[in-house]
Order: C-alpha cells, then structure tokens, then sequence
DNA sequence: GCAAGCACCGTGAGCGCTCACAGTCGTTAA
DNA sequence: TTAACGACTGTGAGCGCTCACGGTGCTTGC
C-alpha cells in the first residue's frame, strides 16, 4: 500500500483514501523538539510540563493541523468518544412528536459541546435491539441514553444487564436511573385550572394506557378531582398522535355530550381533539375548554392557541446528560423528577 | 489496574470499566484451534478458509460471544463505519420539520441495516461546523451526509475541499452531488391542478428565497402560470413553520381579498395559511381551494386535510445513502432528483 | 558535602486488529 | 519422478496512541 505519491496515475479504487495519512503525534513531536510523551501530555491536559515544551508542542499542533486518532486513542483507553442515543419505539409516529426532536437537538448540542458525540440508534424492532445491545457490549459506546415511551420496555432490562451506563428518559420502574417531567404534578396543575375556571364536566384525553405519561397524568387528573371523578369522562388514546386525539375526543362527546372542559395528555393529541370539538360544533374556549400537555411548538400554532403544561425540555435533556456524564465517570446520580409550568393561552 | 476480580471492594472510581475486557480475536482463534489470520479471515468473508476451519471458527465465535473492537479495526483499516448527519441550520426550528425526522429516521434505518452507524450533528454555529470539519478531518466518519436548507452554505465548499465523501439532501449549486426532490416539477404539478378547478387568483407562498426549496418551488409556479402570474399574488415567508405561514397569508390576503386559490411551499406552512384564511372568513376549499407541499403528516391531520404534493422521502433517504455509500467506496455516483406526486385531499 | 525530593522528560510495551508474506501440503502436468 | 501450482494457514509487523516506569538535572535540607 505504497500508493502515497500522487505521480501514480492508477487510483486503485478501494483502498484509494489512505493516501493521506494526517500528522501523527511523533510529528508533532520531532517538529516541538520533544518526545511523543510529552505531547501526549499537553493533549491530555497534564501537568508536569515545562512551560517551554508547552509553547514549543502548541506552536507545532497548530503547525501541523494535528488531529488526535481516537480509533487509536480508543484502544488504548476503552473509551469511544460516543454516547448511544436509542430510540426504543414500535411506531416511526414517535420520530414525529416535537419533544422527541426537541430533546435530540439538546442532547447533540450538549454532548457536543462537551467533546462526545451522538450516535442515533433506532430499537424498534428486535434485530435493531439485538444490534444495540453488541454494539452497546462491544464498548463502542461509553454510555447510553435511551428513550423509550412504553413502560416496561425489555431492552432497558437488558441494558441494566451488561453494565454500561445508562440513563432512561421518562419514569422508569427498574433499577435503571432516570429523568423525567413531572407528569403527575403537571397534571393536577391543569385539573386544577380547569376546576377553577368554574366547569363541572371535566373529562380527560388520556394517553396510551402502556406508557408513562399515559398513567402519570391520568392520576394527576384523578387525584385533583377525586370523588368527582366520573369514568365516563375518561378516554385513553390510542397512540400519541393527532388522529388518535380526534378519535378520543369522538368517543367522549358522543358518551358525554355535556362535558365542558377536557384535559388532554399531550398537544398533539389535543390539535385532534381541538379539531373534533369544532367539527361537533362546540366552541373553544366558549362551550368547552381544553388543556394540553407538553408546550411543544404546536401549542402555539392552534387555533386558538392552547393552554398546556410546559415540560422543562432544556432541563430534561441537560439531566439526562448530566446523569449519564456521571454515571460514565464513575459518579453515583440518582433520578430526576423535574418540575413543570402552566402555560395559559386562549384554549382554557 | 488490576481491579479485576470482585473481591476488591474497593472501586476504583474512575478507571472501573476497564475490567471485562471481552473475548479478543486470538482467544477466538485458540478455541477453535486455528490462528489470528483464520479467524480475521472468517470475519472478514474472505474466502481461502477450509469448511472444517470456518465451522470450528463459527463454532468458537458464538461460544466466546465476541464481537470485533471497532477502534482496532479501524486503526487499521482507517475506516470508521460511521457516517456523519450533518445538520446545517442555524435556526432550531428546522428540527420540528416533520420532513426532516423522517428523513434521519430513515437514514438510521439504512445505515443501520448496512452495518455502519450515523453520528448527529448539528452545524447551526460557526463553532459547531468547526467541529464538524474537525471531526471530518479526523476521519471520523467515512462520509457526510449534508441536510442544509440554505443555498450556499459554506460548509458545503468547505467539506468538498476536505475531499471526504459527502453527499447533500436538496439541491446543492457546487460540485457536491446531491438528492433533491422535483421541487419544480411538484409546484407545477399543484399549479396546474389549482388551474384545473377554475380558479383564476391564484396566489402563492412561498418558501424563504434563500432556500432551494423556496426558489424551485415558486419556479414551478411561475412555469405553469406563464404571463398570468401576478407578483401580488406572490409571498415569501420569512421560514418554513406555522406562523410564518400564517403572516404571510395574511399579508396576500390584505393585498388581494379576491385570491381565490393557494399554492404554499411546505404543509407547515400551509397549516398557519389555512388558519389565517379561516380566522378572515373563508372557507376552505369553498371560498378558497389551497394546496401544500411534502405530504408530511400534518398534511391529513388538517380540517379540512390537506391536498398536497408527496416528496418521495423514502427515495430520498435511500438515494443519499446509496450516493454516499458508492463514492466512500470509491464509485461515481451521480446526483439524482426524484419525482413528486400529487395527492388530493379535501383542501383543493 | 551528600542524600532526598521534585519537576520534567523519553522510552518500551502493548491495546486488538488486518494485511502481506511466507510457509505447508496435497494434487496435477510434464 | 519431479516441478509447478493451488488451496489453505500461521506469523511478523505495524496502525497511533497512552500509560507506567525509569531516567535526567536541579533544588533543598541536613
């Protein structure tokens, strides 16, 4: 493989790029006059150098446009650099929630800005768990972050299993630490509001019944109502989506044509029950008021605009690194409950 | 650091993980009674291996549960087996695009099936395409795939100078090949169709005119409107969500009351057009028929749904990868624009 | 005056793998 | 019979780095 100099015409196709091998840390040495060693500890922010050698491996780092090889690096050190982002989902509907993609921008930006990058895996299906799992064993991963809406996923349990840090985004029943909204309190926030606003039939849109937030914020709902609750009021959607919404809110008016505020589990599912309410004739926020959940982007773009429970995303993703970081490092951190907001618009 | 056996109750802290270093290649090598170079063989698919090695070698792979390290091989071979998703935006919103989920979706997917693995990264700040030119040049990542809305972006240029394999999702002017959709041929598509139906005022928002998107598609219409197209019927909108759909509507429908139709550049924006329409008294498709642009999801969640042109997202996605995956090996790979389709709903 | 301590530095070993090369051994052609 | 050839296999080298160790030479305390 000695196709180095360029006057060969013959580009032999595959194993064409490795012509350019970048400088390597002994060139950085030999042009600083010092010893590999040495480099090797500017670049790990060592101490024990002398402020001469320091400037002279600088000046010759930015030289050179020396770039560490963390495949070498990683060798040696059994670590990769990367954190497993794993998005444990049946439905691809998930890759359309804006908290997921929220939450994925924030994570990027923080790991980035923190030296590690993201590597996105997607576990829907049992072969892609199989594949995050050895990819997860074969430590090309220092730690993962894994999503996951339904309760009881079994790749959380088997992640517990290898060892490798891990962080569950949304309450998680396992040993596996985690941080989350406060479903539970947000959603009495939102009962609360809607009680105060005078309505005595107040239903519910909850979410599926098999994920966190499907039963974290119904008993929010049942535990500020209490006794008043009436079951009839209540419907669990199908799936975190807009039709999903407008199907609930269909079945609800039709059981009880007098209710006259609706707490719904999430925005989207509220746009669809915003648009079964208008299609069925009622006005919001006159014959019926109506509070979502999530304050993503759509909460403000509805007609009118929705009043909901704001998730501190920022907060959730800063969390869920913060926990991994310190878990990779060795570091105990517990679980996260963090706190959410009554965001008031025109809907309620 | 010899922490390895249990007893040691005392956890090093940082250096922990260190211990289970799994199965390495020689230990595969020795169970099956055959050396390094054998197994390198079996891994690799080389042929030259004997039935009677290979079944000892597979034999001895899944009693030891190895799997290969990654940085080892690529230290070798100087191929990573990752690939870069370079998000090219300054503005956060973009990740709410349905379009764009989708698209990493099935990018991952992809990848994901082929054995290589996708590493985000967002290149909103000039800090954050350093990194990304950085981490390119380190070689990383064996190709980038470019997602920027924004003609002209610089990273563009400056990662065809770096000479690693890159490939940009929309229509890119430099020499980088590129996978768009018929951004032109799907506006003249809807133009047409809104022709069809009568409808003489017909207007247009645009997308912002410093996207490809946003030029093409408004081209499209110019084409099939020929000398009848008026420029007040013409809006940019200042980005591709819901409100900046909305306040463009609402500027063309201060300007020109009479409009009668509606082409809008993205089903975003068309969500914030359909509302300023309905909030100003028109029905939709009576008054006014309006059309979209992506077939997002949002697109048949709308009251009324949306007609509007599919962006072949799956084409796209295996397009990119496909473009991509060839030049790393080494093959041309041209640029491909996919056709469009339209899809009539309830809205025109 | 010398031992001890310190700050700094270079070097060897080795991380787990692939690749090229140099075998070995049975088979076929001359 | 022997040379040549093919299929198969083992081995050395080396990818670029970090880490522990063992030097230097200098200061300090006695």
């Amino acid at each position: 493989m000695s196709d180095e100099a360029p006057p060969h015409p013959k580009s032999r196709g595959a194993a064409r790029r490795a012509q350019r091998r970048g400088p390597t840390i002994e060139d950085v040495a030999d042009l600083a006059g010092v010893s590999r060693g040495t480099v090797s500890r500017v670049l790990n922010g060592a101490h024990h150098v002398s402020p001469a050698s320091l400037a002279a491996v600088h000046q010759a780092l930015t030289q050179t446009g020396y770039v560490v090889n963390q495949s070498a690096r990683s060798l040696v050190t059994r670590r990769s650099g990367t954190i497993a982002f794993v998005l444990s989902e049946p439905q691809d509907r998930l890759f359309e929630d804006p908290v997921l993609a929220t939450l994925l921008r924030s994570c990027t930006q923080l790991l980035g800005d923190q030296g590690s990058s993201l590597v996105l895996m997607l576990a829907g299906t049992p072969a892609e768990r199989a594949r995050v799992l050895t990819f997860a064993r074969a430590g090309h991963t220092d730690g993962v972050l894994l999503v996951s809406t339904h309760t009881g996923d079994p790749l959380a349990a088997q992640l517990a299993e290898t060892g490798i840090p891990t962080v569950v985004c949304g309450r998680e029943p396992r040993q596996l630490p985690f941080v989350a909204a406060d479903d539970r309190g947000g959603a009495r926030l939102m009962t609360r509001y809607l009680m105060d606003r005078d309505r005595h039939r107040i239903a519910t849109v909850a979410g599926p019944a098999d994920t966190p937030g499907g039963v974290e914020r119904l008993a929010g709902f049942r535990d500020e109502l209490g006794d008043r609750v009436d079951e009839r009021l209540i419907e669990n959607a199908s799936a975190y989506t807009i039709s999903a919404g407008r199907e609930a809110m269909d079945l609800l008016l039709n059981r009880s044509p007098d209710l006259d505020a609706v707490f719904v589990a999430s925005d989207l599912l509220a746009v669809g029950a915003l648009q079964a309410l208008q299609a069925a004739g009622r006005t919001v926020p006159g014959d019926v008021i109506i509070g979502g959940f999530d304050d993503s982007a759509i909460a403000s773009a509805t007609a009118p605009p929705l009043t909901t429970i704001r998730q501190p995303l920022p907060l959730i993703a800063a969390g869920l690194v913060e926990v991994l970081l310190d878990r990779i490092a060795g570091r105990s951190a517990d679980s996260r409950i963090l706190p959410t907001e009554l965001v008031i618009r025109e809907s309620a």
